[in-house]
DNA sequence: GCTCTAACGGGTCTGTGGTTCCGTTAGGGG
DNA sequence: CCCCTAACGGAACCACAGACCCGTTAGAGC
């Protein structure tokens, strides 16, 4: 009768953990297929070889799943390269992004995410979370810069580093252009630069 | 028996003409209120007041349909302004787009688009032709301001007005900050700066 | 290793999005 | 102004995603 509350939470361990496991990477390969439209709760249940019912009771609808893997996805890291210079530390991460991106599956998996982010505020939530976790690994190199003299005290590192990313995401998403390398490495160089000039300076003053 | 090809082309004025329109405007009105995902053809055809057999028959599918809004959107074009100077005329452009992301129904109605493109190879399309459309419009202002000087000859006009928009367009699918006016002109004054660095001239001559 | 019950899973039912059928309305050429 | 037929629209039909029921499996505490 008296229930301790969502499914799995009171039982976490052995099974329940494996089924998880197996439901959040079906999950993960039938957005990467199929996209966020074409997705389809008995099917995730049937790649994970696990019975549908489960898939409707833990996570009820396709978005929650999809939120779900997002939070499981923000807890993998994967640690950042230094080189030395700001401009060499933005580029480092903008072709990171960028072989990301263009990674087929990688692709077509982050493409689903924020489809499902944009129609549903859970997920979304779960997205700007998952982002700003990337991006805290990745401000450190912006404050060394300012450490080091590179760009005025002040600076948002974290603005610093949203704006290396969002060029390859607007031709990801928006544009359609060709996402090579050299749409990489003009993001850095312009983040860098704009940085440089005091652009991303918290509240200016007065300029 | 030998039909000349879609419904709606043989006879595409009077009643066809105005069954389009109401068509077109009430699924810009569902994409904003509902968003992409909570779409469906017959809500629809009820709030344009047609039957839900004429929907299905002219665009089959939802991705079709908003194919053809994007198609519609796509005519309509409105004027910039110019100041002058090359900060100034991004900075306008920034705060134009700043605009009409943060109105709630507008910003709703682009999300939804975009969302709706991610899953659909012909809504993309038709959604990269609508922005290569608005970019093409905009474009002039840097290749002014390389005539004036301010930018290097070789600048990319058109990847420079695309630099202003996509910090504007990650905030509102991806981080999820706050879009405020701040934002805007920190996307102009980057993509100013940039350009006037020379991070846009097309093949860098090595350096 | 026994018990209790949380969590899983096969099978069935149902609501609804999408399709088809066929009669009705209204462009547009003669 | 009349006719032909492209295009519209109501209604019945169908398939399948998602909800429900109830028996089964296996963590976890003693």
């Amino acid at each position: 009768m008296a229930d301790g509350g969502e499914p799995g939470t009171l039982r976490p361990g052995g099974r329940t953990a494996r089924v998880r496991e197996a439901v959040l990477r079906a999950a993960e390969d039938a957005l990467t297929e199929e996209g966020f439209t074409g997705l389809d709760l008995a099917d995730i249940a049937r790649r994970a070889g696990v019975g549908k019912t489960t898939v409707y009771r833990r996570w009820g609808t396709v978005t929650g799943l999809v939120a779900d893997l997002l939070a499981d996805m923000a807890e993998q890291s994967s640690p950042r390269t230094e080189t030395g210079s700001l401009l060499g530390d933005l580029t480092a991460n903008a072709r990171l992004v960028h072989r990301t991106l263009t990674d087929p599956r990688q692709g077509a998996l982050f493409k689903a995410l924020i489809a499902a982010a944009t129609g549903d505020a859970r997920t979304a939530a779960a997205l700007h979370r998952f982002y700003d976790i990337r991006v805290r690994e990745w401000a450190p190199c912006v404050r060394q810069a300012v450490e080091r003299g590179e760009a005025p005290e002040g600076t948002d590192a974290q603005e610093v580093i949203r704006a290396v990313s969002a060029p390859l995401y607007y031709h990801l998403l928006i544009s359609g252009g060709r996402l090579d390398e050299a749409v990489a490495d003009r993001a850095a160089q312009a983040a860098a630069i704009a940085a440089r000039s005091g652009v991303y300076v918290r509240q200016p003053a007065g300029g």
